[in-house]
DNA sequence: AGCACGATGCTCT
DNA sequence: GAGCATCGTGCTT
């Protein structure tokens, strides 16, 4: 049933993805993060992570994109060059991750949602504890599977703004992993946009692995 | 398995 | 002072 993935060829790399891969549409560096490998190095050990989950925020013109008021403070990170962390804090607890991509002046980013945890997973369960019922087919599942778990797990929070994920003595980066087949992406409306107009409230820029597909990868790459 | 709601503090007007 | 790119709990199916 799985045929084709498992014949889905696997080139781990150490490697960052370079600046390139980012200075595009946030569409399309969604798309192939989807797969990809978030490396976080913290007091020289490895945690790592699938990324299985992307949404797309793209330019002062979508209303969903915390750039849609200029520049700020905050979202100066969006203007600057692609492939730095905007990390930023939400609803009072919460720190989340993107991956500011496009060109300079071109305010867009990529939201990680969820990864699939691969390395570091004792020292990952010390920052966010895995959830007490456990799921064979979905190890994600209720650890992290959304943007402010991630953050959690990896511990990442205001210290991470701005780092380069091109350069991984940022303590920070995403690599090259595999490449998710077409068929087991869902596309669909982003998640929490509440007060935000059409169409930006439903544009399908939200990117996910099914969940089918993700015991899959997580043999594939455990200890990756 | 799915919905409702409260927690909690930074960011911008 | 209002609004949040969320999470966990507790409740209902």
């Amino acid at each position: 049933m799985l045929n084709a993935a498992v014949k889905t060829p696997i080139h781990v790399s150490i490697d960052p993805f370079p600046r390139s891969f980012y200075t595009r549409p946030a569409l399309l560096v969604a798309r192939e993060l989807l797969g990809a490998r978030l490396v976080r190095i913290l007091d020289g050990s490895v945690l790592a992570g699938i990324i299985v989950e992307t949404e797309a925020y793209q330019g002062e013109e979508d209303m969903g994109c915390h750039a849609h008021v200029g520049r700020t403070p905050r979202t100066e990170v969006m203007y600057g060059p692609a492939g730095h962390a905007y990390i930023y804090f939400t609803y009072g607890m919460h720190w989340l991750l993107n991956a500011v991509t496009g060109e300079i002046g071109e305010p867009a980013a990529v939201l990680i949602r969820a990864i699939l945890p691969v390395s570091g997973l004792d020292r990952m369960e010390l920052f966010r504890p895995r959830p007490a019922k456990r799921t064979d087919n979905n190890p994600a599942r209720g650890w992290t599977d959304g943007p402010a778990k991630i953050c959690q797990a990896l511990h990442l929070a205001k210290a991470q703004n701005t780092a380069d994920l091109c350069d991984l003595n940022s303590g920070l980066g995403i690599s090259p992993a595999t490449v998710i087949p077409e068929d087991q992406v869902i596309i669909g409306p982003r998640v929490g946009l509440f007060t935000v107009p059409e169409p930006w409230k439903s544009i399908p820029w939200r990117l996910r692995v099914k969940e089918t597909y993700l015991a899959h990868l997580f043999k594939t790459f455990s200890n990756c």
